[in-house]
DNA sequence: CTGTTAGCGCGTTCAA
DNA sequence: TTGAACGCGCTAACAG
């Protein structure tokens, strides 16, 4: 049986509430006394439980966070991000994966509700704005990542993907191309909403028709990568550059690539979306829009403590910057 | 403020331990009464409160799982499975990130301890087996997952390194290879140690000779496949095969090969290890050992399940099979 | 500044 | 079979 707060008391020689306030840094408390307690429980190597503070205090240090998957680059960014900031600061992070299902989602809330966390980091299906607004209602903060849910006033922190797709499409058309073929996300979420309004911005600006062709849209899978890339790159006259705004589909056209023996990027200049350690590794190293995974994650942790630190819900929505990482994927068009 | 039992109680017009033993199950109940408070405690919306259940009982419905990274993709199969099983199951895991660090990793114990965690599932570091072996007696089961620690007596599940190695490089020798590099991952760890035997052994039973030149072991990251392609395949003469038994050094080794301008495998057979989605979507699709990542992840959730559910501790060692996967990076080396 | 007392929401004796 | 009372370990009144 691990040692209680009475331990402590019975051996510093005073009753278990001084005890406690020399731990817990109550201010009404002798300066003395506090250090003796303190030294005497360090001694004898008391713990104390967080269990029944929780039950009195209804602050329990922990945290939730969902997210749909972990194979995803930012939802494992944000996972490692979360539990470690968190962790540093003596909290816990509970872990749930929703598999980006609305009723999973619905469960864990709950659980999570039952478990007496003091703050939630969500990356929402999308589903449960209810639950999500009954958690702010019964005074715990949740931040909505990545994902934007509009019926709730949740504060949510996002990547500027419009910018981003915008960004790249400009770079793109800067060197040179006007055949820019586009593989991204269904409009179903976010994301790929915002991406394909980005690319079609840039391209209208600069003159240059938008072609149905050079366009495809999928699920975030390797598969829509090879899909998109065999119907993009048969388009005719074929895309002189293809920015993939679909990063779980990056593999998938690297193997059509491959196999068409196009080379990059004399034959097709490729530029992919959210950076991944391997990206700067393959050969050649490629270029990216970096979403800011980790900015995000971090800025996701600061609006939780913020929360948590007694500001109100603004439900205000934070944007993360997107940044264009030049490698070597990307050139100008061979002269034709 | 949430339901407690006593509004349960007062709604059913049973006093609050009749509640309890009603919804906790207890034997000693009239049906009737059972089922009437079942009905009342679910038509009021009531949640039991995990928190005060677990103070009372010591038991927390709560796991602890620690790995070292969320990068690797044996730790993030890990991950996913466990918080996915045992969330079925009606407990929460809370997840720690050690960095493979030794003071990092003794702090989460202890407070994965303190929040009175039912059991754990972790990928040690190896350094605090005598913490582990104190769980253990505090009546805390611990299951050691991929790594094994030499001076704690726990249960643990491994990948089959000496084996999977062995069958790879017996693959490619009966492919008719004779200079096989291999890069592989310091033998302080188990698996890079148990992979270079596994070689060995099958290049002596094959009787090849070994060739230190065609040997390069280094920590498991990209760098590593970089320096170590390049030292392996400036060896004379070349090596016909590469075995790639350190998971993370695949894309330095990808990339070195490609820079060089071999085809695979044509010019050189590739075989890695450890199985990720994307090695099938590369050009052309890569051959690997799969180590069975997800099979392992599930044992581990067996055993912590058995162990829960009473059952000693066995101090076994659980190995798990590995698996070769052929698909078409390796081929018989071409005539010289 | 410190000690005494009363719960937080449960499960579990002990009687009835 | 049920109810009343107690306590898990802790913090928050309320006195002193």
């Amino acid at each position: 049986m691990a040692l209680t707060l009475r331990d402590v008391a019975q051996a510093a020689g005073v009753s278990v509430a001084t005890a406690s306030r020399a731990l817990a840094g109550s201010g009404l408390i002798n300066q003395a006394t506090r250090t003796h307690v303190a030294q005497v429980a360090a001694a004898i190597g008391y713990r104390a439980n967080p269990l029944a503070r929780a039950l009195k205090t209804r602050k329990s240090r922990l945290i939730g966070l969902t997210v749909h998957n972990l194979e995803n680059t930012s939802f494992r960014t944000l996972a490692a991000v979360v539990q470690q900031r968190m962790q540093a600061l003596g909290y816990q992070v509970i872990l749930s994966i929703s598999s980006d299902d609305a009723a999973q989602e619905r469960e864990i809330l709950a659980t999570l509700l039952d478990h007496g966390i003091d703050g939630l980091i969500s990356v929402p299906t999308g589903a449960n704005g209810r639950q999500m607004t009954d958690l702010e209602q019964t005074g715990i903060p949740v931040i909505s990542a990545v994902r934007h849910i509009d019926d709730a006033h949740l504060e949510s922190v996002l990547a500027a993907d419009f910018e981003g797709a915008y960004a790249g499409t400009r770079h793109l058309l800067e060197l040179g191309h006007r055949r820019i073929g586009l593989i991204v996300g269904i409009s179903e979420t976010t994301s790929g909403k915002e991406r394909l309004a980005g690319y079609t911005r840039a391209l209208s600006e600069a003159g240059v028709a938008l072609d149905p062709a050079l366009i495809h849209q999928g699920r975030y899978a390797p598969e829509t990568g090879v899909e998109g890339a065999e119907a993009v790159l048969g388009a005719t006259p074929p895309p002189t550059a293809l920015f993939v705004a679909n990063h779980e589909s990056s593999v998938g056209v690297l193997r059509v690539v491959a196999d068409k023996g196009l080379r990059v990027p004399d034959d097709l200049s490729l530029l992919f979306y959210e950076d991944t350690p391997w990206f700067q590794w393959l050969s050649p190293p490629m270029s990216v829009v970096d979403s800011g995974a980790s900015e995000l994650a971090n800025l996701a942790v600061e609006r939780l403590l913020q929360r948590l630190d007694g500001a109100a819900n603004s439900g205000r929505e934070f944007r993360i910057g997107s940044r264009l990482v030049q490698r070597a994927s990307c050139r100008a068009p061979k002269e034709s």
